[in-house]
DNA sequence: ACCTGAACACCGTTCAAGT
DNA sequence: ACCTGAACACCGTTCAAGT
């Protein structure tokens, strides 16, 4: 047997210190754990077995750490499939996005007030830039369009998931709620809100598929406005 | 002078105690002078003189009191004049529910993940679909697209006020970051992503006017697609 | 009816010190 | 290069006690 070979370090790839993929992985499994408010720096430091103070060598403070988790939770989206008309496909964009805000806790209040472009955004705004263009967009267009997809989604998802005031934090599930907030509605005077009154029905519709798709297919129609006739 | 006259309690009128509405208030300066991050139970109750503790008589907890100050937000909203076009009239409250949320620092993160229907919020809605109904639309249309414009708006200013990554904290301002965003697209590799490369400049124009107007043009546009041709 | 003191169980962040 | 102990300056909330 050789003596003196290259000396391998220990474990240097089986136990690789401390990653900032870690670190984010563990950010996650607090999130879907604990929610955004439960998540402080001292339980993700807890998930890696390593106590606060050592998270600030791998990370500026808990805003750069969070901006890892919206990365994170990016790295699970998948585009929908390349295949039907411009207007299924962004459709589906549409229906993942709001899917996989549902999926992951609290995932919209993460990802809504925070750019943070990390390598998993990338790649979707590239894949749906590039739909856009051959759809037959302007350059200006797709890149704007992709603003207005993704504020409306976040914003769609923010508000369907907000509690209504203060009340739903106690265990009162969405229906329940709905129904007390139509009731609410239908209490009011109908001399000052007459129209609540006369649409308290439509505005406390439970199916709130049916009014993410209303909305989705506004936009899409706006858009289309934008084409030839011969490739709406 | 008569003696034994109903006595009039001190200044009962003068000093009503502490009034939610004037919680409320006290809540919105602290806000515009400390942000959100910086909006504590123990400050407001500073601010109307009081102790932290005090505050849980009036209010359930912390979120009851953000419900507050949500409404209080909305208190200053103004609906734009019933003058012009259904669509004029659309686009007068898209501007001007942005420009409020704009004229009140963090307002978008404390409207955005809250409901709390409070009155000045009715007053708004309820012309709102008023308008709509006029316009042509449905009951149910008319419902719908309120969700679509609120969702969208507080996305759109959620979004643009975001800093972009942890990097904006540091006092550098908004046409400097988007500058620097524009040339890490640049520097992207062009075979992995060629549209962020090549939209570089589009996806980072710097006004962010027209990036809304763009986006609220394509929703009243697919709304129009709802109407008889003759309305629209 | 309304307010307070004091406490409880937490926070994010810094920094000298360890290895 | 990476982690820790200990501290600082905060949090939201509860509750017995005051008036």
């Amino acid at each position: 047997m050789p003596e003196n070979d290259t000396p391998i370090p220990a474990d240097s790839a089986a136990t690789p210190a401390l990653t900032r993929e870690a670190l984010a992985q563990a950010a996650l499994r607090v999130l879907e754990r604990d929610g955004l408010a439960g998540l402080s720096m001292r339980k993700v430091a807890a998930e890696v077995g390593v106590k606060a103070a050592s998270l600030y060598w791998h990370v500026r403070n808990k805003e750069e750490l969070l901006d890892l988790l919206n990365d994170a939770i990016m790295a699970s989206a998948e585009p929908p499939p390349r295949v039907g008309s411009w207007r299924e496909q962004l459709r589906g964009y549409c229906w993942r996005y709001r899917r996989l805000l549902h999926d992951n806790r609290d995932a919209a209040k993460v990802v809504a007030g925070r750019l943070a472009p990390g390598p998993h955004l990338f790649r979707l705004l590239d894949d749906q830039l590039d739909r856009l263009r051959e759809a037959g967009f302007s350059d200006t267009h797709a890149a704007l369009t992709t603003y207005l997809l993704s504020s409306f989604v976040q914003g769609f998802v923010l508000q369907e998931q907000s509690p209504l005031s203060a009340a739903e934090t106690g265990g009162t599930d969405r229906l329940d709620i709905l129904a007390s907030v139509r009731d609410r509605f239908l209490a009011l005077p109908a001399e000052t809100f007459p129209n609540l009154v006369d649409l308290a029905g439509e505005l406390t519709e439970p199916n709130l598929d049916v009014r993410f798709e209303f909305c989705v297919e506004r936009i899409i129609d706006g858009l289309a406005a934008l084409l030839p006739p011969e490739q709406r």
